[in-house]
RNA sequence: UGGGGUGUAGCCAAGUGGUAAGGCAGCGGGUUUUGAUCCCGUCAUGCGCAGGUUCGAAUCCUGCCACCCCAGCCA
C-alpha cells in the first residue's frame, strides 16, 4: 500500500494557504456531521479529508455535531457517530463540540444583525414567505415586515426566544436581496420557532438557529480555517461569506466544496435503511449487509482498508460513481495482508482415511499466513475422519476441476495429500462419505515427496472441529440501480444472509473472537459464527467468496 | 441568456503550453500447498463537440452540447 498522500486540489490551497502564512500558519478543520442517523461510507470521505489533511499539516480537527434541529437529532446517534470516527483511526482529543454550544453566542449574533438592520423579524407563514420567494428565474418581493423599525424587531425576536409565540408564528430573516439571482440570498431564514425538547440544551430555548447561521458562524468560533463540506453547499457559499463579512472575525474560515462519495449500488438512503430495519429484514443499521461504518466494522471491513479506498477514490468536484469492485479490492488487500488464517468447512462432507489408524491422531503445523512466516504458525489435530467442503467434491467433474474426484488426488492443506477410493451414498443417491486413502510420505512442510497435485483444499478434524452455527452475509445491501430503487423488495438479495452448519478448526475458538480471519480459495464474504458450547459468537469476519461475489453482482445488473 | 458547478478509458483519477501518470475492472501469460495471493504483459494517435491562437493545445481563446445542484421555518 502506498502511504504517500496525493495531493488533490483541496490540500494543494491548503498547502499554498499554509506556505503564505495564512491564518497564522494554522490549519483548522471540523466534521460536522447532524447526529439524525448512522454514518455511511459517504462520510468516510469526509472524515478522511478533513481529519486527514489537518493531521498530515499538524493541524487540529474538531469533531462537531451539528445539532440545530431538535426532533430529528438523537443522542445514540452521538455515541454512535463517536465510534466510528475512532473506529476509522482519527482521534479530535479535545476538539469536541456541538453547534449547540454556541446556541448564546449565535443569538447574540442575531441581535446584532437586527441592531445594524441586517435581519428582521417576518411574520408571513411558510407557504407565503415561499410565494415572495419567486422562482428559480422570477425574482421574489419583499415582505410587507421588511421594513419593520430594530426597535420591533429587537422586541418581537426577544419574545420569540422568550416563548410568546406559537411555532411558525415568526421567523427571524436575514435582509439581503429578495431579487438575487442565488435563490440562497433572498432573505434567507436565521431562526424558527420550534417548541421542542433539544437532546442537550433541553427546554432551554424554544427557537433555533438554520444550518446557514448556525454553521458558518460556528466555524469562525472554533477558529476553523478551512471549511469542507459538499458541492450542494456551493451556492450557499455568498451566505457563508456575507454572514462573515458581518461578523468580521479575527480568522476568516474558508468554506470549499468537493463532491461527495457515490457508491454504485450501496443502500444509504435513510428511508429504506430504517424500513429494512422495520421489517425485521436486517437487525439494525449496523447490520453486517449495510453499507453503515457500523456495518462494516461488524463485518470485518479493516478500518485501514476503508482509509486506503478513501484515499484511492481521491477528491475532485465531480460526481462519481465509484464501482463496489474498488472497495472490495481494498479490503481484499487489507485483509491479505493483516489476516491470519484459520480453516473451517462450511457445508461438511466427512471424509474417512482408510489407511490411516483408528486411534491415530497428531498435530500438524500449519503457517498463520502463507506470505509471512513471522505470524508463526499454530497446531492442527489430523486424523482418521476428517471434514471437507462439499463444494470442494464431484463425482462428474469436468476436465478443468482441480479438485477432488473419485480417483482423483487432492492436497489436503498443511497436511497429506489424499486419494478418492470409494464414495459413499445414502438412498436418495446423496454423497455422505467419502472413503480416501492418504500418502504418508507428502505430509506437509517434510519435503520428503516432491510430488505434486494440481489442486489444494481446507479441511478440519471431524473429531477435534468446533460445531457451529454460521451466518454468512455474502454482500452488501445494494440498490438496484444507484441511488433509484423505488421497490425496496426488488433490491434485496435472497441469499444474502444464509446460515449453515459448520465446522471449525479447534484454534477458531472462542479465544479467537476479533482475529482477522480469511478463507483462502475463496473471494470474501461476512461470516458470523455461535460457538454450539456457550453460544456466544466466535468470530466475525470476512471471508473470501470472490465467485459469489462476481455472480451476484451480474445478477443484480440482469435485474435491472 | 435565472444562478452555481462539472466534463480525461467501463469506474475513479493525475496532468496547470512540450507531445496522455497511477489505481480498480477487463484481457493474455508465469509462479503457487487452496482456480486465492504474487509476478509480468496488455488496455485513450486520444482529453464532451466545433472552430481559433501557437513551431507545439487536455491545458489559452470563441461558440456550442451534455450532466449535476438551488425555490425547507432540513442539513
Amino acid at each position: 500500500m502506498n502511504n504517500e498522500q496525493p495531493k488533490d486540489f483541496i490540500r494543494q490551497i491548503i498547502a499554498g494557504d499554509l506556505a503564505a502564512g495564512k491564518n497564522d500558519g494554522q490549519l483548522v478543520t471540523r466534521f460536522p456531521p447532524e447526529p439524525n442517523g448512522f454514518l455511511h461510507i459517504g462520510h468516510a470521505k469526509s472524515i478522511c479529508l478533513n481529519f486527514g489533511v489537518a493531521a498530515e499539516n499538524g493541524g487540529t480537527t474538531f469533531l462537531r455535531f451539528d445539532d440545530t434541529n431538535p426532533g430529528k437529532e438523537r443522542e445514540e446517534f452521538v455515541v454512535a457517530i463517536m465510534d466510528d470516527v475512532r473506529w476509522l483511526g482519527f482521534d479530535w482529543g479535545n476538539n469536541l463540540s456541538h453547534a449547540s454550544d454556541h446556541f448564546e453566542r449565535l443569538y447574540e449574533v442575531a441581535e446584532a444583525l437586527i441592531t445594524t438592520g441586517d435581519a428582521y423579524v417576518d411574520s408571513l407563514s411558510a407557504d407565503e414567505i415561499r410565494e415572495y420567494r419567486g422562482t428559480l428565474k422570477a425574482p421574489g418581493k419583499d415582505s410587507p415586515h421588511r421594513t419593520r423599525s430594530v426597535a420591533d424587531n429587537l422586541d418581537l425576536f426577544r419574545r420569540m426566544r422568550a416563548g410568546e409565540f406559537a411555532d411558525g408564528e415568526h421567523v427571524l430573516r436575514a435582509r439581503i436581496d429578495m431579487a438575487s439571482p442565488n435563490i440562497n440570498l433572498r432573505d434567507p431564514t436565521l431562526y424558527r420557532i420550534r417548541h421542542m425538547t433539544h437532546q442537550r440544551t433541553g427546554d432551554k430555548w424554544c427557537i433555533y438557529p438554520m444550518y446557514d447561521f448556525a454553521h458558518g458562524l460556528s466555524d469562525a468560533f472554533e477558529g476553523i480555517t478551512h471549511s469542507l463540506c459538499t458541492l450542494e453547499f456551493e451556492d450557499h457559499r455568498p451566505l457563508y461569506d456575507w454572514l462573515l463579512d458581518k461578523l468580521d472575525p479575527k480568522r476568516r474560515p474558508q468554506q470549499i466544496e468537493f463532491s461527495r462519495l457515490n457508491l454504485a449500488y450501496a443502500l444509504t438512503s435513510k428511508r429504506k435503511l430504517n424500513q429494512l430495519v422495520e421489517e425485521g429484514v436486517v437487525t439494525g443499521l449496523d447490520d453486517p449487509r449495510v453499507a453503515s461504518l457500523a456495518g462494516m466494522r461488524r463485518r470485518g471491513y479493516p478500518p485501514a482498508a476503508v482509509r486506503d479506498f478513501i484515499k484511492r477514490v481521491g477528491v475532485t468536484k465531480k460526481e462519481n460513481l465509484i464501482e463496489m469492485a474498488s472497495l472490495e479490492n481494498c479490503i481484499r488487500e487489507q485483509l491479505g495482508e493483516e489476516a491470519e488464517r484459520r480453516m473451517a468447512v462450511m457445508k461438511p462432507l466427512k471424509v474417512v482415511l482408510t489407511n490411516y489408524a483408528e486411534d491415530g491422531v497428531e498435530e500438524l503445523d500449519a503457517m498463520n499466513h502463507p506470505n509471512r512466516p513471522e505470524l508463526g504458525t499454530r497446531a492442527v489435530p489430523f486424523c482418521r475422519e476428517l471434514y471437507i467442503e462439499q463444494d470442494d467434491f464431484m463425482e462428474d467433474a469436468p476436465r478443468k476441476f482441480f479438485r477432488l474426484k473419485p480417483g482423483g488426488e487432492v492436497r489436503l492443506r498443511s497436511a497429506y495429500i489424499i486419494r478418492c477410493d470409494e464414495v459413499i451414498k445414502d438412498d436418495s443417491g446423496q454423497v455422505i462419505e467419502l472413503r480416501c486413502s492418504y500418502d504418508v510420505d507428502t505430509r506437509s512442510g517434510t519435503g520428503s515427496s516432491d510430488r505434486k497435485v494440481k489442486g489444494t483444499i481446507h479441511w478440519v478434524s471431524a473429531r477435534h472441529a468446533l460445531a457451529a452455527e454460521v451466518r454468512l452475509y455474502d454482500r452488501l445491501f445494494t440498490d438496484a440501480e444507484p441511488g433509484n430503487a423505488d421497490d425496496l423488495h426488488a433490491i434485496l438479495n435472497p441469499n444474502s444472509l444464509e446460515v449453515v452448519d459448520a465446522r471449525l478448526e479447534p484454534s477458531l475458538s472462542t479465544a479467537a473472537v476479533g482475529t482477522a480471519y480469511q478463507f483462502e480459495r475463496l473471494g470474501y464474504f461476512c461470516v458470523d459464527a455461535v460457538d454450539h458450547r456457550d453460544a456466544s459468537p466466535v468470530f466475525n469476519r470476512i471471508v473470501t467468496l470472490r465467485d459469489g461475489w462476481a455472480k451476484i453482482e451480474k445478477q443484480a445488473l440482469a435485474g435491472q
